[in-house]
DNA sequence: TAATCTTTCTTGAACGTTAATGTTATGATC
DNA sequence: GATCATAACATTAACGTTCAAGAAAGATTA
């Protein structure tokens, strides 16, 4: 049933032309004649010939496709990152391979290394930021790669695109104090890891610039685990931890809090403003729409792909980097905060 | 900067032993010498040596790597699926590269091009089902693929993984007629996809049990686009229709029935009781909990693995498939329904 | 002690393509 | 009519592996 596999040998033989012949018919090189490449490209339609890439690959030394690596695709955030730039690789005849890291060390140099064997043009990384050293180790391969979502501040080496996470995190508290709130928990995500970093400070600009002081007690980093933030919100409010306002990571975070804040009987935004990061789209989840804080995901997307094809494309020149983007970030004001003037 | 890239050659000079031994060390085949194999192991290492699996995929001719290939990634629904094939594929050493379809015939034929020329193993595809053309062709090629999510069911040259779409149908619409209502909305997908079409088997079937006849005015398929659904229940409500629950295609557009339902006035689930299909939010805990039919992404996912390695190893013996399997459905009863008797 | 087996490695070819360079006929140029 | 350019194809080698054999050495057996 099976039947071989087309090559561009079989080809040349039925046509009486070279296997190269062939193979520029089949690009439309224009060194071969029109009617030539016309007769030669019929007939590799009727007999099913599909070009074998890996061969290309091996031969040509690139092979149109660029590995991505994220912590978790099933995390609608990166999930939407993935699929724009797929859409986007797309158009440039790129082929894309999806890695996940779990945010694990191990596991992130495992990619890393899978997507090297397999000869990808450039890679496009979530860094889990547990330790510089498997980035370095990239750097080192040569091959063209872009930061998404976090980068190394300090490593001047690594091109990257991110949101304005400090901006962010600005935007989020300075609308919690300007719609009355003095106490505002911050639940955060791990600080070793750019963004979270970042919205802390934001966080602790718009604080300063209000005149309200820093209370560590409202600090908290409740970890991706999800029952985390339900426990903590939980044990928040019996040990009578004093706040009105909420600025959450991420929107998971913010649902679990509103989740939560509703199964003690309290009401969002009545008792409490809560607010997100991400924007995923609003309706996905849940009914109630959240206000959160906008990151164009498929601006930041395109934004890193450009640059990678152009990494790409100068690598092959011999020129370097230098690529270092901030995509801008807006308020998003929904049903999960209130003014409490 | 770069560096070259080093090769099995460039090992093979530094220790005086062949190419092939070489390789062989490294795959840690048991005719070389354990001390041979150490040796060349640490020295591999030492050199920063990353194995060209494009160059021994031509040669071997298989690549380790199988294609998913879906609708669209950013669909958490989707996105948990690619997760745990990925995870459960990375147990067994292969690699994925994920191609999005967006439910468009020619992007599946592309992406089912694009799957072929990288020499995947195996190709676990979500079909389109605008017909069957690619997937024919795709048998024809002797490629190893499973589908998953949706079947064509008198055709039994196509394995597949679903879940038991018409027991969740079922299960749905019983529950919502214990329940006290006889006035069912059911929100449908397209009916093409075989989901769609057995999911109306088990709501015919349900209705039939309790004697309630079928009212072809209830029975709406919104499509894929989200303000679709939105509109719909406007219209509806406007119009008078008379129903009290609602049996929703996924959980995405019970959410958009939720809010619509809730911004025109009325509350859920006082008013109307809404049950979805997908259990997505059994994640991610959002402040409004959704009565939905929970279909096993995990377990779909790993047993489209499990048979398509069987299948890739069968067809190096020369057998054939037969594999057809549906995975149970169950009701999962939260905040979004209630008992209206 | 010759024959046979093991162990451990080597040899040569092949996978299907593309890059670089060569060849041939044809027509243009002076 | 000799020279040169051009169009249209051919030839050869190479990409980095792995496969199928084979071979040299010592160990084992009859």
């Amino acid at each position: 049933m099976a039947g071989k596999r087309v090559t561009l040998k079989d080809i040349a033989e039925r046509t009486n032309y070279t296997i190269n012949t062939v193979s520029r018919a089949l690009k439309d090189k224009e060194d071969i004649a029109l009617e030539t490449r016309k007769k030669i490209q019929r007939l590799a339609k009727e007999m099913g010939y599909i070009e074998n890439s890996v061969a290309g690959s091996l031969r040509s030394g690139y092979s149109k496709t660029i590995a991505v690596i994220v912590g978790d695709i099933s995390n609608p955030h990166f999930g939407i990152i993935v699929k724009e730039i797929e859409k986007a690789a797309r158009k440039h005849r790129y082929t894309i391979i999806v890695l996940n890291t779990e945010d694990r060390e191990e596991l992130e140099e495992s990619a890393i290394r899978t997507a090297l064997s397999k000869n990808v043009d450039g890679i496009i990384i979530c860094p889990s930021q547990r330790s510089e050293d498997n980035i370095w180790f990239l750097q080192r391969t040569g091959v063209p790669f872009v930061l998404i979502g976090r980068r190394f501040k300090s490593i001047p080496e690594f091109d990257y695109v991110i949101c304005d996470d400090e901006k962010g995190g600005y935007l989020a508290t300075k609308y919690l104090l300007d719609t009355g709130h003095k106490r505002i928990l911050f639940l955060n995500g791990p600080l070793h890891i750019s963004s979270a970093e970042e919205r802390y400070e934001g966080y602790k600009k718009a604080l300063q610039e209000y005149g309200v002081p820093l209370d560590p007690q409202l600090v908290r980093e409740p970890g991706l685990i999800q029952s985390e933030t339900r426990h903590l919100i939980r044990s928040l409010i019996e040990e009578g931890v004093d706040f009105t306002g909420v600025f959450a990571f991420n929107d998971v975070i913010a649902w679990e809090t509103i989740y939560m804040l509703q199964k003690l009987g309290y009401g969002v935004p009545k008792d409490y403003s809560v607010i997100g990061f991400d924007n995923i789209n609003a309706r996905i989840f849940s009914p109630s729409p959240l206000t959160s804080i906008s990151n164009s995901k498929s601006k930041m997307s395109r934004r890193a792909l450009d640059i990678l094809l152009k990494k790409i494309n100068e690598s092959q020149a011999g020129k370097s980097g230098g690529y270092r983007e901030v995509v801008d970030t807006r308020l998003v004001v929904r049903d999960s905060t209130r003014n409490s003037h």
